[in-house]
DNA sequence: GTTCATGCAAAAATTTTGCAAGGGA
DNA sequence: TCCCTTGCAAAATTTTTGCATGAAC
C-alpha cells in the first residue's frame, strides 16, 4: 500500500517541494474512493482550510498526471476526473444521480478484451468499461 | 433501417420544420460510421456548402437529442461525440491517434452486465464498454 | 400570419498560459 | 540563494442564453 508519505518522500528525493498544496491534494485522493474532478479537489481543500486558486489545482493535478501518481478515469463528465494510479485494476459503477461511485473488478477481463481484439482491426491498448444505474439511497 | 428521409417526414408531421440545416446535419450523421462532436457535424456541413452558426450546430444537437435521435457515445473526449440513436447496440474501438472507430458488438453481454450486478449494491442502467488502440495505419 | 429556426452578441463554465511574487530546500 | 511553486490576470475552448431577425408551412 502506498501512502502519500511515500509519495511526498520519492517526490522530495526527485527535487520537488512539499508543499501543503501537495500534501492536500494528495490527502485528499486518499481520503475517498471517488474519482475527483479539479473543482471537487479544490473543495476538499477548502474544507480542509486550505484555499489555493484553480490554477493551482489544475497545475498540481497536471504534475501529479505526468508523474504517474495519478490517472485519468475514463468517465463521461464535463470535467476530467482523477485517482491514485497505484490503485488494484478496476471500473466503477456509479450512481447517475448523486455520484456515488463503487470499484468493481471482472472475475476474467482478459476474455472480454480478447473478445474484442479478435474482432477489431485495431491493436487494443487501453479500454473503459464503467457502468452506470442508482444507488441504493436514490434508487 | 432508418433513412433520413424517414426521420425528416416523422419530425413534419410533428409539426417541426425541414430545413437544410436539419437535412444536413441528419444526413452527416448517415454518411459516417464515427461519432461526431459540435465541431465536426459544423465542418461536416460547411464541406457541403453549408454555413451555419455554431449555435445552431448545438441547439440542432440538443434538437435531435431530445426526441431521442440522436444520443452521445460514452467516449472521453473534450467534446460531447454524438451518432444515431437507432443504430444496433454496439461498442466502439478508438483510434487514439486518428480517430478512426469500428464497431463491434459482445457475442454475450449479458453475462457482463450480469456479472457486474452481482457485484455492487447499485441497480445498473447503463453501461459504457469502449477500447482504446492503434489502427493499422497507425501502429 | 404563426411560430419554429437562425444568427449574433454576450455570458457561463472549464482549462491553459504569461509573468511576477512567494516560499521550500 | 536557487528554482520550484503559487496567484493573478488574461486568453482559449466549449457550451448556453437572450433577443431580434428570418424562414418554413
Amino acid at each position: 500500500m502506498k501512502t502519500v508519505q511515500h509519495i511526498l518522500t520519492n517526490l522530495k528525493s526527485q527535487g520537488f517541494r512539499i508543499t501543503q498544496t501537495r500534501k492536500a491534494v494528495l490527502e485528499a485522493f486518499a481520503s475517498t474512493q471517488e474519482p475527483l474532478s479539479p473543482l471537487a479537489v479544490q473543495d476538499s481543500l477548502s474544507t480542509g482550510g486550505i484555499n489555493v486558486n484553480k490554477t493551482t489545482v489544475y497545475r498540481e493535478l497536471d504534475f501529479l498526471l505526468a508523474r504517474n501518481i495519478i490517472q485519468k478515469v475514463p468517465i463521461n463528465h464535463t470535467s476530467d476526473l482523477y485517482e491514485f494510479s497505484h490503485l488494484p485494476h478496476h471500473h466503477h459503477v456509479i450512481c447517475t444521480d448523486c455520484g456515488t461511485v463503487e470499484d468493481v473488478t471482472f472475475d476474467n477481463e482478459n476474455s472480454i478484451i480478447s473478445e474484442i481484439q479478435g474482432k477489431t482491426t485495431l491493436q487494443i491498448r487501453d479500454h473503459a468499461l464503467e457502468f452506470y444505474g442508482l444507488c441504493p439511497q436514490c434508487l
